[in-house]
DNA sequence: ATGGTATATAACTGAGGGGGTATGCAATGG
DNA sequence: CCATTGCATACCCCCTCAGTTATATACCAT
């Protein structure tokens, strides 16, 4: 699974949302879309493409499908993040790296 | 700035790109553009959502822009990241919540 | 059987944005 | 000065995709 094709399901503040909500433990369509005001066609289809992307497992219990949330696309963004981490993470190796951009951080943004 | 900015900066594979690139340092438009195939003005248009981002700040030398990758945007991804982690850290401590996770997740996905 | 509930999907629409081409503009080097 | 380089922006087209409405399907209750 391409990493920019997780980036691109969480660019949308209503995925985020449903991501963010079954962090709490698994829910159905109807509890999301009532959570999240979202009508119960578009939480399917977001839901459809969080499956895609195996961000969700689903559960069938009658008519009810219960939608759990699954590590492995985050895990992903995780590892990818890694070797962007000593920019912001203080470690006393590789300090003397860093101190020239530091240096350069002196002027500010706009 | 919303973290779903973020993910829907790196949405695209060639933002994606750039952004990797300027981790081995600061680098001008035409080299971007060159390394990563892409036309000049494109390299600017995504430049230019890049800086309104915060992901990127530029230095002017003469008509030369460089650009330098910064931390802030990236950041953000991490710190949303953490409420997450327990999904997939391995940790001695809160093992027994983790138990009736593992036994939900019996069952594979499609 | 029948009506109600819960969800998925199809068909449609509108807007947003990626990508191209053309142009403007500043700074440089003869 | 003048041509060139380096970059930004304006304008345009087109395609994708979020969101709506309507419908199909499966299951439950009585």
């Amino acid at each position: 699974m391409e990493v920019s094709a997780v980036f691109e399901v969480l660019a949308l503040p209503a995925r985020q949302a449903i991501v963010e909500r079954l962090r709490e433990g698994p829910a159905t369509v109807g509890e999301l879309a009532g959570a999240l005001g979202l009508s119960q066609p578009l939480a399917s289809k977001h839901l459809r493409v969080l499956r895609d992307c195996g961000f969700v497992s689903v559960r069938a219990d009658a008519q009810r499908r219960w939608y759990e949330l699954r590590p492995e696309p985050l895990r992903e963004v995780d590892r990818w993040l890694e070797p962007y981490r000593w920019m912001w993470e203080e470690r006393l190796d590789r300090l003397g790296d860093r101190l020239d951009a530091m240096a350069r951080h002196e002027d500010e943004e706009e």
